[in-house]
DNA sequence: GAGCCTGCGGAAAGCGCTTTCCATGCGCCG
DNA sequence: CGGCGCATGGAAAGCGCTTTCCGCAGGCTC
């Protein structure tokens, strides 16, 4: 049915092994002239190699897995994106399993890849805080390494993995420090789940910049929720609700750990016609496509997502070194609309 | 070095055979002891199935592939959700790729995944419009199906695919007469490449909006452009120029016949200082996920964009009737506040 | 109670490719 | 001018799985 290597050996009149060797790279080397008949054969008859018989015979397949939360979100899709062309450079396909941060739904997924034999598993979701999920997850991972499949991960899951670190600490301390600047002293923040280390990471980040400043943050300013839209709303509205409640002073600036919760909160505060910067500046993390587009444009840390995703690719099919390798993405503060000095008391 | 199923085979003490037959599913049944042994055995082992032998084996990988532009773009973003959900549900992987619109890029996905042995390749990309192209590519895809492979299309790419037709036409009309009657006469399109299927389908619904209240559009209204920011955002600027060059009346409505094309006008005209929807209303295509959090929130036209794709795997994966089959996606203009009724002249 | 059919386990033949391992022919050195 | 080594083509052995095809045993019918 499907034309075969054997078929267009046999057009060529060459054997099995010279047809291989002379379309599929080899190290072994064919005459240009061999070589030539070859591909003509190829060419006319139209052939087209099968892969997986060339997965099971390399025992490696031309195909790389990413994990990732979602790849409708835009942070993800970005990264995905990356990945996907690196590894379209490389002639490689990329396979992308959503999770939405459902550690079993990636172990499953960690499995359906090592089966599939992918060449490099990219890790693009957040570190999980919770040991036992943390424990399970890398015993998959080592033994899909064991077999000889490379891992990277996009931001840190431990040292014993090839990664993209991703400036997260550093990137939301400076980001502080630039609305402190301002003269913000009253701050909210609204981060991601304490199961994720991304979340954690850049709270410390939020906490340090604070710190140079003799700031803290009171406990009912800080939200945690997930990273998505709706979080993001309810989040702000609970932060409001409470304060108001307490008779407490509103915040002035409020910081959410993800451009996708900032764009949950700058909708509650529209909601409540509280306006933005005017009452409360609104910043968020990760710069996605549509920050810019926001009501107001949204003030954010700009992350070089498509490279991280590129990068990850690159660490993946580099050859193995002794130590794992890392490279940095580093984090820029992009001040847009949504951020302003605060109001005089 | 891993576990083959020859392993579990022989800890089980059964042949090769039955172990397959246990443990991936096949016609023929095993006695549920021995089907019990051999599970056993290969939790113990801890078996992964070699995705790739299993591909070459039964001449049909567990993957399906999917083309579209971009999927760092929301609207295909979501789509790409949709189609990795229901291929996860269905134990498939999918494997995206991103072509830019590109034919060329298009056609040599479609080698790769032909290649892989995918069991469905997903259009979700625009058809073209220009016959050379298309011509190739379908050429491409005869060859695949004739493989077995399945082809489905989101969005019409010819009658003899099966296809989730999209209400483009239907939607861009439903959404013109909307504006109409909130008592627009004056309208600019901005609307994607010429050689876009949708672009030309999402138009033509515009042009039948504008029939049934007597209006047309002038030539000067019209501007064709990628489907990017960055072009919706020029076009806006051009046919802003253009009119105030003209002195004729500038458009009291513009439809971008896509988000995100929407987010690039609302971003020019925000630069004009040009009020949305005060003094022009806007409207887009898609409702992508933050098309509600623009500046003004944009109306636009809602898509079931994961059920799109969900949709396609279900057709991909049912049984190839006699006929290509068609399932329809409805289009529901949603109403914001980047739209209004015009300002009295 | 003999003959058959049915149900199920096992042997073995591939699936299409890569890659050793030979075999052959050539160039080159002494 | 003979022999050695290198370069290169070909035969064949897998890679790990599915699936046909056998063969056996047990249960049924008459």
């Amino acid at each position: 049915m499907a034309v075969t290597l054997g078929d267009v050996a046999r057009h060529a009149g060459v054997s099995l092994a010279t047809a291989s060797r002379a379309l599929n790279g080899s190290a072994r080397s064919v005459t240009e002239e061999l070589s030539a008949k070859v591909r003509a054969s190829a060419d006319v008859l139209g052939y087209l190699p099968n892969a997986p018989a060339q997965a099971l015979a390399r025992s490696t397949g031309a195909t790389v897995g990413v994990l990732l939360h979602d790849v409708a979100d835009p942070y993800f899709g970005a990264i995905a994106r990356g990945v996907g062309d690196a590894a379209a450079r490389e002639g490689l396909l990329s396979m992308v399993t959503s999770t939405d941060g459902d550690p079993q739904r990636e172990l499953q997924a960690i499995r359906m890849l090592h089966a599939q034999r992918v060449r490099a598993i990219i890790l693009a979701g957040s570190a999980y805080n919770e040991a036992s999920v943390v424990r399970q997850l890398d015993d998959a991972l080592s033994a899909y390494q064991e077999q000889g499949g490379r891992v990277t991960a996009i931001s840190d899951h431990g040292p014993w993995y090839d990664t993209v670190d991703v400036e997260n600490r550093g990137g939301a301390a400076s980001l502080t420090r630039e609305l402190a600047r301002l003269g913000h002293r009253r701050f909210a923040v609204i981060t991601g789940p304490e199961r994720m280390r991304v979340a954690e990471d850049r709270l410390a980040g939020v906490l340090d910049g604070l710190a140079d400043f003799d700031l803290t943050l009171p406990e009912t300013s800080l939200q945690r929720t997930e990273f998505t839209r709706e979080g993001g709303r309810a989040a702000m509205a609970r932060i409001l609700d409470v304060t108001r409640a307490s008779g407490a002073p509103r915040p002035t600036a409020v910081i959410a750990l993800s451009d996708i919760c900032a764009a949950g909160v700058l909708a509650e505060l529209r909601e409540r016609s509280i306006s933005v910067p005017g009452e409360i500046s609104v910043a968020g993390f990760d710069d996605i496509p549509l920050a810019t587009d926001l009501a107001p444009a949204l003030s954010t840390v700009r992350l070089p997502l498509g490279r991280m995703g590129a990068d990850a690719v690159r660490l993946a099919l580099a050859a193995p070194s002794r130590e794992p390798d890392r490279v940095h993405a580093f984090a820029e503060v992009v001040l847009r609309a949504s951020t302003a000095a605060p109001a005089e008391d």
